[in-house]
DNA sequence: ATATTTTTTTAGATTTGTCTAAACTTATAG
DNA sequence: CTATAAGTTTAGACAAATCTAAAAAAATAT
């Protein structure tokens, strides 16, 4: 059983290793944890005593196929969480992170098999994103950018790839929220923003902001 | 704001000054949290200086007005959890105490406003244990004990003063749970065994076991 | 190919909470 | 009222997780 800071390791280790093939290097984790590198290297080496990373000095790491189970694991609770913070306690999208962010370390199993099943086995977490199962599957549907669709597309809105409080909140005044219809009506080419029409109402939102609107067509 | 290690030291202060007017001796405490007395006397200086205790050496401690405040926030979140554990994710009283102790140290003042509105504003935990409400103040009504009671007296149970589970799990099967109502019909006096009908029902509890149950007539 | 910059690691210190062993206070028994 | 026992504190050490400063390795630039 990890301690809290390693489950937190494993998570920021897992998260990185998402976006790309090759090993995550201290100064990312680092970063993303709030801490220096030489603590970052310190509890490298804890992690791979423990067969939870893969570590060659001076090379990044890599998760084992424990480190990556336990780190899965820890996502479902999160988002779990969330969606109970969202659903049954009426918190906004963007509240939620930080205090599923303490509950995510509550460790007793049969705990998270019953909340998920209080919560009706949700699929998705409050921003869209997947919830691993109990084997720790991952629902595989790949959402595509709203920035990617053509004038005339149609697609509802499925999850965010940013999550920081002021996107949510943005998103929230505008009406973006998820599982709603949309249909791009317009696209800029100079700058890349978009119109799209949206229960009726047309609206405009910049490349930036559409590069983090996920769209299921 | 306190660790989690000083929340664990307020409560189990918090409790056993519940069965004392007198200061809390070291070992008493060190025996609770399963710790040495040595480790106590460390912790108990630290409280000192936030002021969260009153500390004479040699002499135990009390607990401050804000020590006071502090550990019966503890309490107020541990309970509140239990319910929800018990009313909403269907475990049984004798299974909630561990988690909740988890639970119980999560900080966001607001989730349990929330989850307290959620849970209906619940008044006792599903041990009878009152709830404090969210200014601290606790329900000062005072339950009697089954071991109290004279033949033909009639009452509500309404909490149990032994937590363990072998004594929880043993109410659950003879079918002495929170709400019901009983009867006493017959007490042996030589040894204080207590004859009850409950729902319709004749069974028979120990005086150690009328002991730890709550009624209020 | 060497110099410079960036990244990572090491060494040694710090904080929090714990421990053991020994010393000290207070309580209890004869 | 002294001797012993019980309870408490101190001193010094340890493990976990962190930090700073300096050294070492890898990447980049000239």
């Amino acid at each position: 059983m990890q301690s809290f800071t390693e489950e937190n390791y494993l998570k920021i280790i897992y998260h990185l290793s998402l976006n790309t093939e090759s090993a995550v290097q201290t100064n990312a984790i680092a970063e993303r944890i709030q801490t220096k590198a030489a603590s970052v290297t310190d509890m490298i080496k804890k992690l791979a005593d423990k067969k939870l990373v893969d570590y060659k000095k001076y090379q990044g790491v890599k998760l084992t196929e424990s480190g990556k189970n336990a780190a899965i694991n820890i996502v479902r609770r999160h988002r779990l969480w969330e969606v109970f913070l969202v659903e049954k306690l009426n918190f906004k999208w963007d509240e939620v992170h930080d205090i599923a962010e303490e509950l995510e370390h509550i460790k007793s199993p049969e705990l998270i098999e019953r909340l998920d099943e209080f919560l009706a086995f949700p699929r998705n977490d409050p921003h869209g994103d997947p919830i691993p199962d109990k084997n720790g599957k991952l629902d595989n549907t790949v959402f595509i950018k709203l920035s990617k669709l053509k004038t005339g597309d149609k697609g509802l809105i499925m999850g965010v790839s940013e999550h920081s409080s002021v996107f949510l909140q943005h998103l929230e005044k505008i009406g973006l929220t998820l599982g709603k219809q949309i249909r791009i009506t317009e696209i800029t080419d100079f700058d890349g923003s978009v119109e799209l029409s949206i229960e009726n109402k047309q609206i405009n939102v910049s490349r930036e902001v559409a590069k983090s609107i996920l769209i299921k067509i």
